[in-house]
DNA sequence: AATGAATGAGTGTTCATTCAT
DNA sequence: TATGAATGAACACTCATTCAT
């Protein structure tokens, strides 16, 4: 008897989000040329045959990946801090402080801000027109009009600021057991 | 018009450095499996079999150049500066000046730390044993005690410093006219 | 309400049935390394699980269609209308006159006729060892004997006209609205 | 030292042709899914990789074949043929008699007059509106009047004397010491 | 020493077949 | 019995490496 049709969404749809899952970290830590589809299947734990009834290449699972990775869900967080009727430095730690607990503890954040990041650096342009930076360099203006910021160009100080945290996310998906950036180290890259 | 036979070391010489030189950049930015070698002898502009004349292997022409990544002037350079009769806080900024002079101008350096980071990053041990790490750390435990440099961790806070600039490397090489660190950002991740 | 074993055996009887038939119009349109068994079972309206129910192999099924397409009615009638004692004119004239009309008419036969000459093709040897060449010679001869039928080699001729019933087959399994061959134009391929 | 860019350009230009020449035989014998590029390369006499230097996937090779099966100047011969100042009959019997010595002796038309007549049979549309068939049917027309030729359309006519060509071409190509038509046969499809 | 055409081992992708439901 | 998701062997294709020139 055959399965009704739910039963095989559902099915379908838990297996997609498997290898997507599955799939991010392996392509986030060997890149796109070192991943090789055998590999990847018996990492994933199903056959080969399988990722190609729910992606149609190799690019094309890695582009969905990337387009995973990009989503916009970060952005409204951080725009919704910005917004926040708090001081900039109230705001800025409270980043910090989610960082550090994400980079510790939710290895799905730190593979999907290596991507957006890589994403990101081979983009070659408007990487500081991206919303993550502008918001952030919104809150650093705030700040320095408070006086909790130090001066200086606000982008620079976004990207140092996130440039950091991608430094970490590589380090924490690399290097087992390595030292975590605190929130302070975090907030002081921007607070006085 | 036979050329001396030392002309010929000349021209093997020079030509096996240049293809080093190239290759490292394009290693640098593309990884070991999504380098082809015939993209990169165009790249180069020399055909395929040639780089088959200097290297034995793809591998062993990446190996080579991690091997020169590797190479201890670096380190010698860092050790001598550690050495000096001065305040830890003078060592911290001489070197920050120099590594934004490096970040900046200087694209094999460039090249060198981004490929000798990945390096570390893939090693999953003794990334913290590393020279750099070491030698670092004890300037820094140097200016804690002078009272110049924050508490703490002080291997901690070597990683958080070389992290930063491998940060800065990387995106030189990505991205064109990206924003670079200053000597002060970099002091200021250490001396209060 | 279970059925009854009877109805069980008709039933399996007739998806067996169908899924020949429409098999094989799809293995003589496309042969069998151009028949893809999801594609089949999409174009019969079943599972493609089903098919294994009813045949081992996809040569299995092929196989099966093949020795359908060989059965033996046909030469059967091809004899008993050879020892007719009638003149070998009238003969081939109502043998083109039935070919016409299977042709013009019956779709099941056309599959069959290229099925059948698909694999004469590709046996390589005894071609003319065939029964229905064998048959159509010897009342080719009959008719050179009688005078009705031109000089020449029986089998050259039996030859020539299976070859045209091919050819019509083929053209009526590609060709929508294509000419057909009259049964005039088959009678004279041997009658002056 | 390098081959010189002429030598490239020659040897390049003979292995393109050599593979489509022995690919189009393997190709008409099997079809494109029975043909796997292993063995073709293998019956070429080349390694695998070599076809992909040349075309850009098993389809294109294909392609190009049938392209190359296309090419006009058997209609133009067929032109020229046409509009000599001679009886249809003539023409007719000039036509046959060149088909003859083709289909006996020179494989590379076999081939060729195959690949083309499957391209038209696949089409399902226009056959008839083909160069071949409007330029036979032409002389047809003109036997007609002459009173060389039966009665009846002429384009049902050309049908049967191109679908007859095609037919033994077939035959010569999978049977091997298979009786082959005779001018005369040919020419008597259209004179009386 | 230099080239780029040729190679085949290795990788990506398809598809006949199996199997859980 | 029927289904279609899953499988892996077979096949298409790529690319590091070789070799004739």
């Amino acid at each position: 008897m055959p399965k009704t049709e739910e039963q095989c969404q559902q099915i379908r749809e838990d297996t997609r989000n498997r290898i997507l899952k599955k799939s991010s970290l392996y392509f986030a830590r060997n890149g796109f040329g070192d991943t090789k589809i055998g590999d990847l299947a018996r990492h994933i734990g199903i056959g080969q045959g399988t990722i190609y009834l729910y992606f149609k290449s190799k690019e094309e699972l890695f582009e969905e990946i990337r387009k995973s990775a990009e989503n916009q869900d970060e952005i409204k967080r951080l725009k919704m801090l910005a917004k926040l009727p708090v001081p900039a430095k109230t705001k800025i730690e409270k980043l910090s402080s989610e960082m550090e607990k994400k980079l510790k503890n939710d290895e799905e954040y730190v593979v999907k801000i290596t991507i957006l990041s890589q994403l990101l650096l081979e983009q070659k342009e408007n990487l500081y027109k991206n919303d993550l930076y502008k918001i952030l360099a919104e809150i650093v203006r705030q700040g320095q009009k408070e006086g909790s910021v130090a001066k200086g160009d606000a982008v620079y100080l976004a990207d140092l600021y996130w440039g950091t945290v991608y430094m970490y996310a590589l380090k924490k998906l690399f290097v087992p057991d390595c030292k975590m950036v605190t929130k302070d180290t975090l907030s002081h890259l921007l607070v006085k």
